[in-house]
DNA sequence: GAGTGTGAACGTCTTCACAGCG
DNA sequence: CGCTGTGAAGACGTTCACACTC
């Protein structure tokens, strides 16, 4: 999620649930397919199959919006690109700064959907000074030194961190210092923000982690399916039944 | 979220909620740390402020995993980290293949974490020809006929998909016909997937949306400092485009 | 008839607050 | 006393089902 901190007054007269802000970026997605091929309306039917998502969800969510559609008929795709691009911000244009130009960060300068989207890399900003000059994506590499000024000199408010763990809390500060009030975390860090500025993360070793805990979980069954047999190799024992009760004292190794 | 299709029907008795797992990884790391420092016991208040939660929510998240913890006294770090990892399934080794090797797939390759917590690159996939045989992170990238023999020589059951969108959908289902079943999809789209087959995404396009939204909303905020309620306006008052050109929200409302 | 818009029911997650144990 | 573990309350999110509109 975002936000470590900001308490949302949650009361804001434009409540907007946070889970369906979520989703429309992946209805606006699905919405330009549509557009590129001139479909000129779509059923809450048939778009929430293109966004993977459920029909009354999505009914659901454009409610938040607005009555944007039309009875017995759909939604008209332009409208809705235009509405949805407007609610999200889109129709301005956001310059974003990416710190920290290893892999990954050079991976996100070359990344196409960035510019298509009202978003436009404003600088490239790496503290290895044999990478100052050198262009990315076609972009020239700046000194981490710069980075207050191009915050300043850009009108950043939007950063992203893609350096080693251990950099980005201090790079995530000078941002905050500088102005900046979005992040996008790369790094493998929980940041600490002032209240005000939003944060998310993106973990690819979270994800594997979540992935791999559902995965573990098939291989249990399968076993407990076909066999009620002893666990084989690493499968755990696990506690029987989680009662109201039933605490499980546990095996307690080491 | 992931998972087209988790409805875990109260299956095992093993309940424990979606919104907990994905934090237990978070957990790990903190206490992670803490190992390495050697610190012995951690208190949830100490714990959370590691991981950016409050401490009930992590004590209740324990509470599914078992009883833990000392009355008094804390968590023993050394304890909690080989109880989270069994419940994640990071006591064993899980090979991954990354399909794409682009600017991503490369990142990803050379991501250090990957390796760290049970994961481990089994191969590195890209359907050009021209990358064949030349290495990345140490690793040879073999070429897309190869995917099916790969999965199944190796025991694959998670995939990362970096490729571009185009061809994403194609390699998920090549993937899930070897015998993968879960999927880390950067690609910027939906994949279908059959029951049993878990899928996770990854959308930088997505999160710098979803700031976008809350960024235009800090800039909105400070017009309407103390207007009480202007009723449920249906129809904003357009964007106000502020254009880029140093226009930063740098005032505070009070 | 077809399909939106939405109250109400339901389920999940978070927070509270305190009993109970070390 | 300090801190965990947890029922209960509350906030949030999803799904249902149908009235309503085109």
């Amino acid at each position: 999620m975002a936000t470590g901190r900001t308490h949302r007054p949650a009361t804001r007269s434009r409540g907007i649930p946070e889970a369906t802000v979520a989703r429309l970026p992946l209805y606006l997605r699905a919405l330009t397919a549509l557009s590129e091929r001139s479909v000129p309306t779509v059923s809450s039917e048939e778009l929430a199959a293109a966004a993977g998502v459920n029909s009354a969800k999505l009914r659901k969510d454009f409610s938040y919006l607005g009555s944007y559609g039309t009875r017995g008929v759909g939604y008209d795709v332009e409208y809705l690109v235009y509405q949805i691009s407007r609610e999200l911000g889109l129709t301005q244009d956001w310059p974003v700064v990416i710190v920290g130009i290893g892999n990954l960060g050079a991976a996100l300068a070359n990344y196409g959907g960035f510019a298509s989207r009202g978003f436009r890399v404003a600088a490239l900003i790496d503290a290895d000074p044999a990478m100052a000059g050198k262009p990315v994506a076609g972009i020239p590499v700046q000194h981490t030194d710069e980075l207050e000024s191009i915050i300043t000199d850009n009108g950043v408010s939007i950063g992203v961190i893609a350096t080693p763990a251990g950099a980005a809390q201090q790079v995530c500060d000078r941002l905050v210092a500088a102005g900046v009030t979005s992040i996008l975390n790369f790094a493998p860090t929980v940041l600490t923000v002032p209240d005000g500025v939003d944060v998310r993360k993106v973990d690819l070793s979270i994800e594997l982690q979540i992935l791999a805990f559902h995965e573990q979980r098939k291989a249990g069954e399968e076993a407990a399916v076909d066999t009620a047999a002893p666990a084989a190799v690493r499968r755990q024992p696990a506690a029987t039944d989680q009662g109201p009760d039933g605490d499980v004292p546990a095996v307690m190794p080491a």
